[in-house]
DNA sequence: CTGTTATTTTAAGCTATTTTTAAGAAAGAA
DNA sequence: TTCTTTCTTAAAAATAGCTTAAAATAACAG
């Protein structure tokens, strides 16, 4: 969604929305769209969830039986499924078992007026990765979804300054489309750095956190850290700015 | 627990148990012991879960407040951590968003006696990976931590990286076409490099989960043991490598 | 049970990289 | 100017990771 309450300097008529619209998919080209399926009898709930999660930005498929279901969910390749407990043709739970002996990974939530805990052990033992119970609240359901998914995508945790990402994980740092090789306290001066960006970090902050000295140590390798991140991060000198000095005090990054 | 209804035709002396029960457990060297952290600030639904747990065959630890909790969190690696809600020094919330931070993506379960939708969503959204609501029973609690180590470990029997395919039923390995012998100690940490491909291991979390040692111990064994994989895996140098070292971190594998 | 082989661990030297120290140069403030 | 703070550079010190070889341990066959 584009929030232009966040951009007054630009507006938009109701034509030219679309596009824009179309052009910011294209850019983030790693979110992409989610299918879900749901096997569900009652045709009012199955609607109300389809309406709610296409309204999310999912992609819903849809099985009234557990027949269906199986068909659907052995030819297409779901990125989650939801099933109901009580299905004509083949109960949520032997859906559920079949659906795994297909090999396939994919997160599986019931949705059940089935409460004990029973119902819920067995449930889950069938292969299932969640269980919510009815009545259940939309939002609730939404959460769990995201949750699966979030798990299952193995996101990566990115910290982001201006054009500058730090992936924790593989602990790679890229400018624009270019890595730059940081040595390992390099690495954790500018993670510092960037987690408390907006905020002057003191030298004292900074020999606390990053080289964990608690006592009181004149030492000028901070200075010289500095000086190594940014010949890193900016080699040609023709590039941004992004640690300023706040002189007396300490060292401040921000967004802009 | 050694089921002994299941073996007919084994009957134990009292005396006897003790030695069977640790042969039984040298032999299956492959499961793991799973390690559970509980933070919970009521003593008695504390030692009510620990109990519990150590039963099923879980390590657990407790801490009674945030604070403590994040302590520990952040020392061990455990491979699923329990949060009361409520706690005195950090809440639940917040002791789940700092753990998140530091780069730890074990499961996470809330426990608590807030239920309201908002709670829930609130919960998950700051990375708790299941959200149980009080009184709960013991054995949803059971299942629910089964689903979240099953879906880490995944059921797969099938790993693959790049060319390289591991076939855990078989104890295979193949690079392309061509088979490379491992030894078990080999094949294990492979295993795991493999299972964690695309975050960096550090030296902490493979001689924890490979090597089951939880104490500081400095060895260079796993530098041996890497190099010994990287000689099976890549024996003339001319093949592409796949294991990575980032200096003062550990090392990763990806795909590509 | 015993000798043989395979596996795992320890230890140590070596090298390249990383970290720290130190001191003069530059820049800002008074 | 003069004083203080920060920047820059070079060289020394420390360390991490690679490689070997040998010792310790475990597994196995006869």
């Amino acid at each position: 969604m584009i929030d232009t309450e966040k951009m007054p300097f630009i507006s938009f008529s109701d034509e030219v929305l679309p596009k824009v619209k179309s052009y910011i998919t294209e850019e983030n080209e790693f979110e992409q769209v989610m299918r879900i399926l749901i096997v569900e009898d009652e045709k009012g709930i199955a609607n109300f969830l389809k309406d709610g999660l296409e309204e999310e930005g999912f992609a819903v498929d849809f099985a009234a039986d557990g027949r269906k279901g199986l068909e659907l969910a052995s030819v297409n390749d779901y990125d989650l499924l939801i099933f109901d407990w009580m299905l004509p043709g083949l109960s949520g739970i032997e859906l559920c078992r079949e659906f795994r002996k297909l090999n396939k990974t994919a997160p599986v939530i019931f949705l059940t007026a089935r409460d004990t805990v029973q119902d819920v052990v067995f449930g889950l033992e069938a292969g299932a990765n969640d269980y919510i119970k009815k009545p259940f609240e939309f939002d609730e359901l939404l959460a769990r979804i995201r949750v699966q998914l979030k798990t299952r995508s193995g996101e990566q945790t990115l910290l982001k300054l201006c054009d500058i990402e730090m992936n924790l994980d593989t602990h790679r740092v890229f400018r624009g489309s270019k890595e730059r090789e940081l040595t390992p306290k390099e690495f954790s001066l500018l993670e510092y750095l960037i987690r408390n960006k907006g905020k002057v970090c003191t030298r004292t902050n900074i020999i606390e956190h990053v080289w964990d000295i608690h006592f009181n140590s004149d030492t000028s390798v901070i200075d010289v850290y500095i000086n190594f991140l940014r010949k890193k991060l900016n080699p040609t000198g023709k590039e941004k700015e992004l640690i300023h000095t706040i002189r007396g005090v300490g060292y401040i990054t921000r967004d802009e």
